[in-house]
DNA sequence: CCGCGTGAGACATCGGACGTCTCCCCCGAA
DNA sequence: TTCGGGGGAGACGTCCGATGTCTCACGCGG
């Protein structure tokens, strides 16, 4: 195995053995290259290469830091991989969101707090109030919308998961569509429903609105494919 | 920004507008680092960034290409990540598995094809024939039991997220607390049944009979974790 | 026509040098 | 005594050049 991969597994290791715990330092690279028997420029790459899934946190000057090793971050990586999809994943990808966010909001329905509610209170006023057409503004706000429910669930994973699977340019890539066709109108009205479930601690009713809702978009997509 | 973060973000978006697409070659780390406006060093350290989520496949001694950018790819990296996590976390990642696996399972009875259901069978003979005792073997078995269901729904997303939320070593942390009660048996008799489901392409059942498997894992971690 | 050797080219790894940034100690002023 | 700024030590950022090793393909010879 190279010795780059090799640094990679023995980092890892460390940190399943308790030997770095969330927050620790890092022994220096010169240090720490010196001790796992490879030179800076390797240990460098491996070092790098944890820092891209946020395994690890470099602060340039100061050190390299173990993260806290919270679901948030380490499957933030997960939406630049699900940016890079074609068109045709994207079916895929509405599928699985199909089973998760249901599945989050029913969830909602039960452990939503107060703050959250008004959260997403303010985020359906946002779009109702003014008559904005700006696409970026309601790609925006479907966005936060969506992954504010899953925050309401309670489950970080399933947040994130939820997050990860709405990447910025495929959601921007169907919504040009939606927009295109007048149909924003409809998916606000669905948003306030799917809430309205929740407030109401109706965790059937919130399940099925937003399959409803989710299912609607899904089967214009399947049309525009063809 | 950093040089590196930086050739990271223009190599994905060379593969976003085109420019690389899935089996390409990328030019030689020299020239690729002069035309980015950086060192090899610098370079081999963007490029080990997203050979890690598997962007990109480099082969020594030949050159550097993209992958085929598939699901199953791009998600392998989750399970890396899915390994770091502590025994709280493990909760909510059956919270998650609760929800994907039943509905995975639920398309699998209308998906599944006939060499697929062979397969799930043998992998239930292998554990009924003999009386192996070796956790090591059950765990391996299990694992790939409830990954071939996933991947029997047709779902590529569905079946990479099922596996990264299975990852090796947290199931081996929880195996070694269930066959030490005994409780291999009642686990084989539940495979059985969302097989039989399955099989009659009957949806809920399959459904049911899966989440009541993994509720029962479920349960039972909730009450050794007190 | 088939292999096998060999060379070109690509990645792997190393060591060192220099730049820049961050943190923190220490000293001087209020 | 306390506050604050200067400065040094140390850490990461970046680059360069050299050498090792592996892969692939070309071309020679059987």
């Amino acid at each position: 195995m190279a010795v780059t991969d090799a640094a990679i597994l023995q980092i890892k290791q460390m940190i399943l053995d308790g030997e770095l715990v969330p927050g620790d330092r890092l022994p220096p690279e010169k240090e720490l290259s010196d001790r796992l028997g490879l030179s800076r420029s390797s240990l460098r790459e491996a070092v790098k290469a944890l820092e891209m899934i946020r395994v690890l946190d470099v602060r340039r000057g100061d050190g390299t830091y173990v993260t806290s090793l919270e679901p948030r971050l380490l499957l933030e990586a997960l939406s630049f991989v699900i940016d890079l999809h074609d068109n045709r994943a994207v079916l895929e990808i509405f599928a699985v969101r199909r089973i998760l966010e249901p599945a989050a909001a029913a969830q909602a329905a039960t452990h939503a707090t107060a703050e959250q509610l008004a959260h997403l209170h303010e985020l359906l006023d946002a779009v109702t109030a003014e008559g904005t057409a700006d696409v970026a503004q309601l790609v925006e706000n479907d966005l936060r919308f969506h992954q504010s429910i899953a925050e309401a669930s309670g489950n970080e994973y399933l947040s994130r998961l939820v997050e990860s699977m709405s990447s910025e340019t495929v959601r921007a890539r169907i919504w040009r569509g939606i927009t295109q066709r007048g149909a924003t109108d409809s998916t606000i009205e669905e948003h306030r429903g799917i809430l309205e479930a929740i407030e109401l601690g109706d965790t059937e009713l919130a399940r099925a609105r937003t399959l409803t809702h989710i299912a609607a978009i899904e089967t214009w997509l399947q049309a525009a494919s063809n």
